[in-house]
DNA sequence: TAGGCCTTCAAAAACGTTTTTGTCAACGAA
DNA sequence: TTCGTTGACAAAAACGTTTTTGAAGGCCTA
């Protein structure tokens, strides 16, 4: 099916078929319709393919999901929840949203990637997740001259689109928290530096330090990957201290729960001989053992606001400077944080 | 950068440059490797939606991923390692795998998602994943004649390709450990029946029962959604009953932990008092409380036999009729299981 | 009544490829 | 010498759209 079978069984011309499933006015109502109509009927789509080639544009708006290789966690089930809202606010504005796959972690194959991505031409704009400080993936999309939104913020000199959540007041609530509590050992659980949300982190858990007169401890701020191993580990290391810390923020939830577990392997009851929180508000959290006190951040109501700055950059309704969104979080009291008491 | 462009600067004519790229073999040696060294100093890619209009081939396999709806565990993280090995094995056939997101679960949308996706031309070939007992999704894809192969079975007449794991025996596995612990009243915390792993499953549960002449018990055998949540609720519901069961496998880990979580409220002693069982040996289930017994079905394995059969397909290498691929699965014996106290 | 302006449609060019069908020269065999 | 064969390249058509340009007819205005 065809727009050329099409205009041939309505007895019109190509481009009046064209131009009235277009949108354009200078097509009758009646023709209009009638149009329509034979076009369902027949179950007429664009050729997808054609209609970028011609038009330069694809309708479609793209997003490379990290990894971390083999076997390994591939998509953070946060990027479920987002891609849900994303994907949920295009499809008002006539837009959908595919994802492709990094199955490696090479920076090299990564540009060859997006090089392919943008320069293939399949997408009209571009959804960059989990920045780094110095990402080169921006740069690259700048340089294509493709409209892009970030999840997340990065270095850069220049304007940009991105959309987030408050790491920095997370991370401050938490740590804050932790000290009224009346714990001074607190530690943090940080995913790696090169990410911009792990500095933010970090900054946020500084900074309630510092409000405190608190000075802060290295040995007490450490970085793994996201993991519940990492987060085992990590905890383990940190029990094993002279001087093991009272209270524990964690960059996931899936982190703390590895350090739920390492505290339970030592026989430390968390929530009274140590005080825990995760972040994520992720599915199992309030199902731990104990009940997980956590950091929620409407993941899919971020997935909107990118959606909807994708929507506008693409209309032409707002430039990249205009498009800043940071996402409140709200900290959700459970069972894992407690009284400093030692 | 086009093709004209690259012909032009090499002084050939576009149909040598797009045959010594395409790898015909009419080609002298070296002035394919002259085309192929100012290609890339260029960086040249050729424009798919050009591509796929002339040749009807795309280089690109599709999947729709489930969700349910707002909110809600969007793509179940299943699917991250299973995507992650599909694309994996793409990558060497040179194709690769684009993803897009079906955020309500409404059957009409569903089915016009599908059929935007293939008639748009978008794919050349299909993965169906999440089967259902009677899924319209592969009728659709086989009237389009587009290659398919599903993640899990389902009910046809006419031979298809299938990649699965081995749902039946995981939960006869299960089932009989259950029972060579001791346990009678054991129950099934399973999915939707629409789903065939969920038949599958309660196969195998079914048959282990009677093997050993147990009668199979309608209030020990629950269906849910596949969240903690939902373990959680069903598993209460099991305890309050006049006979609780001592003994539950469940469809997957989130909800055993689910589970797990209501034998704590009621002060039951997993492992001790009852016997659980989970399903996907999940990065959290080592970590639950106690460490969960579960079954492992390499799913990022199961991707690359699903990747290798896409190839094969779009090859012509074989037809549907000879890609059956069963994954074996494999018990992984923890802490939250053990013999009948009763 | 003539000129101009809408309204509604159609013709045709173009987008960047792939592929079919050549062309031309060199070469070997009869 | 002639005739087919082969190797290396080129011309041109086609894929299914969108968009520019234009044309025919009706209507309004002077």
């Amino acid at each position: 099916m065809s727009i050329v079978l099409l205009a041939r069984d309505l007895g019109l011309s190509i481009s009046t078929v064209s131009r009235a499933l277009n949108g354009y006015e200078d097509v009758s109502p009646a023709t209009r319709e009638r149009i329509f109509k034979r076009a369902r009927e027949l179950g007429y789509k664009p050729n997808p393919g054609a209609r970028r080639l011609k038009s330069g544009r694809s309708s479609m708006c793209g997003v490379i999901l990290p990894s971390a290789g083999d076997g390994v966690r591939f998509v953070d089930s946060v990027y479920s929840s987002l891609l849900g809202g994303v994907e949920a606010e295009l499809e008002n504005g006539g837009y959908s949203l595919i994802a492709t796959m990094q199955t490696r972690n090479d920076p090299v194959r990564e540009a060859a990637l997006y090089e392919n991505f943008i320069k293939g031409g399949w997408v009209d704009a571009l959804l960059i997740v989990r920045t780094r400080v110095n990402d080169t993936r921006v740069a690259l999309a700048r340089k294509h001259h493709i409209p892009f939104v970030t999840y997340g913020r990065t270095e850069t000199t220049e304007p940009y689109a991105w959309v987030d959540t408050d790491n920095e007041k997370a991370f401050y609530l938490a740590t804050m928290r932790q000290i009224e509590f009346g714990h001074r050992r607190v530690a943090l659980l940080n995913g790696p530096l090169e990410f911009y949300f792990a500095r933010l982190r970090e900054k946020g858990y500084t900074k309630a330090l510092a409000k405190h007169k608190i000075p802060s401890d290295p040995l007490l701020m450490l970085n793994g990957d996201l993991s519940e191993v990492s987060g085992f580990a990590m905890c383990r290391q940190l029990l094993a201290l002279p001087a093991p810390p009272t209270a524990i923020v964690c960059a996931t939830d899936a982190m703390a729960i590895g350090a739920l577990a390492a505290c339970r392997e030592r026989g430390i009851e968390v929530g009274k001989n140590i005080s825990i929180v995760g972040y994520g508000n992720s599915s199992h959290s309030a199902f731990a053992d104990p009940p997980l006190t956590t950091i929620d951040h409407a993941v899919f109501e971020n997935g909107r606001h990118i959606g909807q700055s994708l929507l506008r950059l693409l209309r032409g309704d707002a430039k990249p400077a205009d498009i800043h969104y940071l996402e409140p979080v709200v900290l959700v009291p459970r069972k894992s944080d407690g009284p400093c008491t030692k």
